[in-house]
This record gives structure tokens, C-alpha cells and sequence, in this order.
DNA sequence: CTTTATTGTCATAAAGAAGTCATAAAAGTG
DNA sequence: CACTTTTATGACTTCTTTATGACAATAAAG
């Protein structure tokens, strides 16, 4: 899954240069130069995370972030600011209003792309793509790969996502539509029953760990991975 | 990650063939016509490294390189400056005040690259096209050579930058668009499956050092290299 | 201007996965 | 325990995706 990235920034240059280095480290970049363009966008689809320069000619940084965190459809989006390096004042005014994280200009792109990672870390692990661990499993989305104890498993596509899934959300039980919804996308006119079926197919794949029972049936219910 | 590189050139035509090699060579080009504009682009995001012409008007290559060596945020910024043949004074007062290498005028791109390249490995190395090697092949971008166990792999062009791609970066799987956007450039309209017949290609090369499994396909995404 | 190398595309073969269904097995109910 | 409901499992077919060889267009070299 890729994070949608919208930047709200009025210099073309720095705009391209932002967008440029966010799509290298594989974000989908939307691009707008002023705030009122990025409210247009924002009502279209909400963008995961929103990169805001301060100073934009029109409606202000302060302004757009309080109406974004005014509607409760947007108000949880992430938003990290630029400020130039003499505005403390608006640094403090915005991480009062409800920016998420700042980075004072000039910055390196380097820095902004870890900026982007950590915040996205904190609200939504799911679009970070990070290696998760339980009880000696360790699957790597990045990688693709999945691991025992250092020792390559061998897993399809479906039963890959799925296992994904069911490691990013230890603990909590999920219907066959839910896990449906989630793995095949909500548009899907695939029966319930199949789910039984992959999770069959991952449990056989993770019997060479002796992992077989990962995935508990809640019978009447659907299933649940336990993290520990 | 792509470095970007900052030109400050008044000569347009000179700007912009500084760009278009840069471009070719894999940089990511920002241009500026004097300092002072420089002096915005850098306040707003920090480039890897400044090309600076050392007649500019308005303010001076001594000055703007005083300045941007006097802020802490921009003191570290590698400087390339480029001098007449016949200021020798200034050529000296430059790397006096800090910039970390020279040029003088008329210079052949080709070198300009590799001062360039010089500079960031000291400076970045991250940057650079370094040899790598992995499971015994050693490929030399710079060279443009592959060995296996020191005997020379004939390979072609496309192969070529495909393995280095794949060996810069090691374990990550990537899509088929990936892999177009870093090796054809974003705004080819090749498909989607001429990767796979690269693939295969670069598979059939690497036969005859035993490495043709080294890429794996990874059904359903796209194609990995395992770095061990 | 030839000759050669390289490239992108396509058609086809081969391999791999997916979804469905019938049936067995298990769990829950009274 | 007999009966009902739900889940597990194996087999089968169909659908996708990838590998491969051939070819024509293009670029590079001589």
C-alpha cells in the first residue's frame, strides 16, 4: 500500500524538488500550490499525510490547518509544517493548533522522508512498510519475505497479504467479510467461504515452523492471530 | 536517492548545459540564475551540493559562499565553483574561504561529473556510484565493468543498469514500474513486461557465473535481489 | 553504407494461484 | 446421544502471471 502525500507549498521549485524525492522513496506525491487548491483535494480523497509550508499567499498555513482539524472528516490527518528558521512563534502557534510534526527550512530531503516515516509510524503503521516479528515469525512487506528463525518460508501471494494482515492487527478478531474487504478489496464478489480456504492454505504453509495454530477460528465469529 | 545539485550560473546557455549533463548523469539539476535566488532555493530545502559560477552579478561568489559557510544549517554544503582561467586570485580566496573544489572555464562536462562525483564521495558517499559486490560479483559503475572472481562478464547496456540497480539496492522487491521509472525514466511509455525480457536477459548473462537465480521473480509484485 | 548489436514487442508455452464445491470433521445444542 | 451448524480439507477447473523464443525496428560501429 502506498501513503498518499499532499504538499501545500507555493514555490514551484521546492514543490517539484519535495515531490520529486517523496516519490524516489516510493510515496505517491499530490502537488498544490496554495491552500485553497489543497481543501479541493482534501474533499476528493483524503491524502494520508499533509506536507504544509507556512507562508502561503492566500488563505495561511494557521488558517488551513485549523479547518482541517475543524472537520471531523479530515481532522485526523497528519500534518507536518515547514516554517523558515525566525518563525518560532508560528512553529509554536502550529504544533499548538495541531501539526503533528515541524521542520524548519532549509531541510534535507533525507530528513523530511524520515520526518514523513516516523509520523506515519506513529498514526498509521499500517502504510509504513516496516518488518514485523511474533513468536519467531518475522515477515518483511519491503522485502516480501518471511522468515523462521532465519529460515526462508516459502509463501503465495494471497496467504502473504493475509498473514500481513493478521500480524498488523495481533490479537483482534475479524469476520470473513472484514478479512475479505481488507485482503481483496471491497468490491469483491468472492464468497466467504474462500477465506477458509487461504487461511487452510496458511496454516499448511506455516506448519514447517510449527506455527500451524498462529491463526485461531472463533467459531460463529472468523479469526484471530494471537500475538502471544 | 538521487542527489540534487544546485546550479548558480548567470549564463544561461552555460546553466543550462551544467543541467542537462548533471541530468544525464543522474543528478537532479536545480538552477538558478544568481545568488540571491540561490540563496531562497537554499533556505527552503538544502541541495548535496552547490555548483557556483565565480562572476555573478548582484552578489559575488565570495560573498554568497561567506554566507552560506557563516549559517549553520548550510555550512556542510559541499561547493564546486567555477572560475576564468585567468582568476587565479579568486581561484585561491574560494578555496580559502571554503569551497571544496574548482574548475576554471572552459571545462568538459565529462570532467565536471567527475569532480563532482569526487567531491560527494568525500563528502557523501551515499551518493556516488561506488563498486559494489555481491555473492562474488563486483560491478563498477564507474567503469562500467562486471567480473565474476576477477573474469570479465560481457553484458549489455540495459543489463547493466539493471543489475546495478538491483545490487544498490539488495533484498527490496520492486515492481515492474519501479524498476521502468529508475532505469527508463519516469516518462517512458514502455511496458509493463519488457522488464521481463531484461530480466531474463540479465538471468542468461549471469549464467555463466552460476548466478542465474540471483534475481527471483516474486509473483504477483515483481523482482528481488538477495543479497545473501 | 554495411554490418552488428541492442531494444522493445508480441505470441505462445509453462508455471503458479485462485476460487468453488463436495464432503469430512468438529463444535455446539438440547 | 442425536441433530444442527459451522469449519476444515482435498480435488478440480479456470484464471493470471511469468518465461521464453522469435522478430522487426533502431542505434551503433566499422
Amino acid at each position: 500500500m502506498v501513503a498518499n502525500i499532499l504538499i501545500v507549498e507555493d514555490e514551484e521549485s521546492i514543490l517539484e524538488l519535495i515531490a520529486i524525492n517523496l516519490h524516489q522513496a516510493g510515496f505517491n506525491p499530490i502537488r498544490s500550490l496554495n491552500a485553497e487548491y489543497a481543501e479541493n483535494i482534501i474533499s476528493e480523497a483524503l491524502p494520508d499525510l499533509i506536507i504544509l509550508d507556512w507562508m502561503l499567499p492566500g488563505m495561511s498555513g494557521v488558517e488551513f490547518v485549523k479547518r482541517v482539524r475543524g472537520n471531523s472528516n479530515t481532522k485526523k490527518v497528519p500534518i507536518i509544517m515547514l516554517t523558515a528558521k525566525s518563525d518560532e512563534s508560528n512553529k509554536l502557534k502550529g504544533l499548538d493548533i495541531g501539526a503533528d510534526d515541524y521542520m524548519t527550512k532549509p531541510f534535507s530531503p533525507k530528513e523530511l522522508i524520515a520526518r514523513i516515516k516516523a509520523v506515519l509510524r506513529r498514526k498509521n503503521p499500517e502504510l509504513v512498510d516496516e518488518p514485523i516479528s511474533i513468536k519467531g515469525l518475522a515477515l518483511d512487506p519491503n522485502k516480501h519475505l518471511l522468515q523462521y528463525n532465519n529460515k526462508t518460508i516459502t509463501i503465495g501471494p494471497t496467504e502473504f497479504k493475509l498473514l500481513n494482515f493478521f500480524m498488523k492487527n495481533p490479537d483482534r478478531v475479524f469476520s470473513r467479510n472484514q478479512i475479505l474487504d481488507k485482503i481483496w478489496g471491497n468490491k469483491s464478489d468472492i464468497d466467504d467461504r474462500t477465506v477458509d480456504v487461504h487461511v487452510k492454505r496458511l496454516r499448511d504453509t506455516l506448519k514447517v515452523s510449527g506455527q500451524e495454530s498462529l491463526i485461531k477460528t472463533i467459531r460463529g465469529i472468523g479469526y484471530r492471530l494471537s500475538k502471544d
